[in-house]
DNA sequence: TCGATCACTGACCAATCGGTTAGCCTCCGT
DNA sequence: ACGGAGGCTAACCGATTGGTCAGTGATCGA
């Protein structure tokens, strides 16, 4: 591991479009590897594109990055860590229990499309779970993703209000598994002539929690028809 | 293209009605390539290897296939149709709405376990989507995964036993979304110490299947506590 | 002003890539 | 007995791979 120094910031940086930490040309690397890779893979993308996407020398990239697999990591790291700030920052507002699990759910979907390169990177990991680092590193986001949403479901089966026969790790992995799987095929689902919510997010989502509260809700009185 | 120039025009093609002509050394390489592709996806693996676990030459594989990628679109060729035929083979058995849709997803998962290595290149497949034919295959396959379990659900929500403001296919894209979600990541969450289920596809099942039917169902009054 | 550090590059490397070629061997119809 | 065809292989090909190296030019602390 490289030990990351934050030199002084060197106070005359022409344009801090991004964050000034490091040389633009090591942020251009990262960019291009971040792109390259989540649209086609580790293995398909070789430094050469890379260095021509982030518009510097194929030597270059083996000056930031000591090897091709140390720069995924690096990307992964990157990944990783912004997902996990996202997780964070999640929120499921203040309204009643349905409407605060749609509330999350809503905003989970609209963060896999919105970071759609990170959660592709992640979702390829995820596949195939081989590798000992990038292992640590996608399970444990995903660990972040369902604490997060499994507390709170807790929370509310305590308090009576969803049914306490069901796990609450098992509501979250519908809700997160629903939700990746949607992000993953809902462009061949767009294909299918039926499915009115292929493309349509909100609409997906809203039926969603629409059955997943329903299924889970320990009493059945309050459906009143959401608008 | 290369212009492929065979002196002789043989005007007799041998009749592939069926394919009764696969010597052992191309049943190896299809395995083999099967087996590596679905591991490690397309561009990881190279024809050396493939030759290698197949107990062949590398010049054999290319006798058999003429490129690299007509060799993997092959094998998900093969893998398409082993996929279709076990859904065409799923039933519903002939219990209440609720037991068909339970053994439904329980017949569903069991396939994707069983055909792990045909599930993954399909899973890798639906995952970029940005190839011409395969992108076709895939499609393809999952289309009639999907008409499969929508037919089955359109059927009891005009008996009025499920509800019918949902979609079905909302309501089957669920369904297979957390099947293939569970097969995708069980052995992640294998290490999250909460999750039962993770280890536990009957158990998985039953959750996801009583979470599912009582958000669908049109009336709540059938549920026995069970067990 | 010196020298050390830094970002960066073109040229180069061995290994491996997908793919080709010429030819060996066995089987099989005639 | 023969000849053609197909299964199969070693040797080879140009291109590309991940990675190295010597060196350039700019920056900056002392």
């Amino acid at each position: 591991m490289s030990d990351i120094i934050f030199s002084q910031s060197s106070p005359d940086k022409p344009k801090a479009t991004t964050k000034p930490s490091i040389s633009s040309g090591e942020q251009n690397i990262l960019a291009a590897a971040e792109e390259l890779f989540a649209q086609q893979g580790y293995s398909s993308i070789s430094i050469n594109a890379i260095a021509k996407q982030a518009g510097v020398s194929k030597a270059n990239v083996f000056h930031h990055f000591e090897t091709k697999e140390m720069l995924y990591m690096a990307v992964l790291q990157n990944a990783s860590t912004e997902m996990s700030d996202l997780i964070a920052e999640l929120d499921s507002g203040n309204g009643s229990a349905s409407q605060q699990i749609g509330h999350y759910a809503r905003q989970h979907l609209q963060n896999l499309f919105d970071k759609a390169r990170v959660t592709q990177l992640i979702l390829r990991e995820l596949q195939q779970g081989d590798k000992d680092e990038s292992f640590q590193l996608v399970r444990n986001t995903l660990n972040k993703n369902f604490t997060s949403i499994v507390n709170i479901i807790k929370k509310f089966q305590e308090r009576g209000e969803f049914r306490q026969d069901i796990e609450a790790a098992m509501i979250a992995t519908v809700l997160i598994g629903c939700n990746l799987f949607y992000f993953q095929t809902h462009s061949v689902l767009d294909s299918f002539p039926e499915l009115a919510f292929a493309k349509d997010p909100d609409n997906y989502c809203k039926q969603l929690t629409d059955i997943l509260l329903r299924g889970i809700e320990n009493k059945n009185a309050e459906d009143r028809g959401s608008s």
